[in-house]
DNA sequence: TGTTTGACATACGGAACCGTATGGTGGAAA
DNA sequence: TTTCCACCATACGGTTCCGTATGTCAAACA
């Protein structure tokens, strides 16, 4: 996250901006927004509160900051996994592969995390909604791809969603694997 | 929530434990896990820390408090409202009008904030397990009472609950009630 | 009427954080 | 080499919250 390019030796001792957002995602991954705390933060990076007002004015600002490269980056890689010129099946397959417990469950943490914080958080509510319009629009074409009409397809697309989110909230040994699949698998399979 | 069985004038200045549940249950509702804090919580219902420590031992003891009434009262409720002997069309059409944002917001904010803190408390993980067990379970026979066979069933009913939690964390505007109207529509549909 | 007791209030020590103010250091530029 | 500056350490004051210890007081009781 910090590599200079003056030298080709690495000299990570110095930190950036982006290192304290990589940790707060990390504290959001694993506690929840209750643990994104600036001295538990620094303690987690080695270094000292000195080093965080340094880089952010305060607190509230590196959740911005996190708030900020989440959606932006969310948002990126949503266009790009649509892009790829693979069927819409497959990747769609591809995108609800990356909100199961299995895989990637970091980014559905923080992800949940940052959803729950959009309850009663003002700025966490406009990255939520940044990400859902851009993924629900997407998402919405891939559907219409598979042949449903407009409408359908962005309600199908809102399903899809839901689901994915839904089931991550429900009790991981209720909800098994093939259930699961299985519930996939309808969703995205074309129109009758 | 403390009417004494002394004398028919009500003298509600003594609070008891489920004084304080009921206002942490608020506190969960507006803020989130992080808003239940003892001190808060002694000035919202006018009083000091010691009463607080009067009826529980600590902070702990009031969270472990909240779950256990909270899973308490939705197995009870999803056992009434099985039990009414209405067609399971108009039951499941009730459950879904439960977890919508128009009617009780407040239930709806208290449990995913449950489920948020259930990602990283082991008590929360436990409270959420024993509801999803029982609504799972009723629920499925529900949808077995449409015609659908055990398993399918069983499925359903957990895309049934997906669906509602999953599109409370999408954005509010984003999902229109158009949209969830139809999704609760296809989802309670009988078998073709 | 004195005594107990349930349900608080008051007061305190301490920990965890936030944010600020200021001093130190190592490397890049001049 | 010296200077400069980005980056961090140190030290501090203040707030918020936790938990405990102890005083208080009205009501139930004997």
């Amino acid at each position: 996250m910090a590599p200079r390019k003056t030298a080709a030796a690495t000299r990570p001792q110095r930190l950036e901006a982006a290192d304290w957002i990589e940790a707060a995602q990390d504290a959001l991954a694993t506690g929840g927004v209750e643990a994104v705390r600036v001295e538990p933060l620094a303690k987690a990076l080695a270094v000292t509160k000195g080093s965080f007002y340094w880089h952010f004015a305060d607190r509230r600002a590196l959740l911005d900051a996190v708030l900020d490269t989440w959606a932006q980056g969310r948002i990126a890689a949503i266009r790009q996994q649509v892009a790829t010129g693979r069927e819409p099946e497959a990747t769609l397959r591809h995108l609800a592969e990356l909100y199961t417990r299995r895989a990637n469950l970091r980014g559905l943490s923080i992800e949940l995390a940052i959803r729950a914080l959009a309850r009663t958080d003002a700025a966490a509510a406009r990255a939520v909604r940044a990400v859902d319009l851009e993924r629900l629009k997407l998402v919405g074409t891939l559907f219409a791809g598979l042949g449903w009409p407009a409408t359908d397809a962005q309600a199908r697309a809102i399903l899809f969603y839901s689901f994915l989110f839904g089931e991550s909230l429900l009790d991981a040994r209720t909800v098994t694997a093939p259930a699961r699949d299985n519930a996939v698998r309808a969703l995205i399979a074309p129109p009758a």
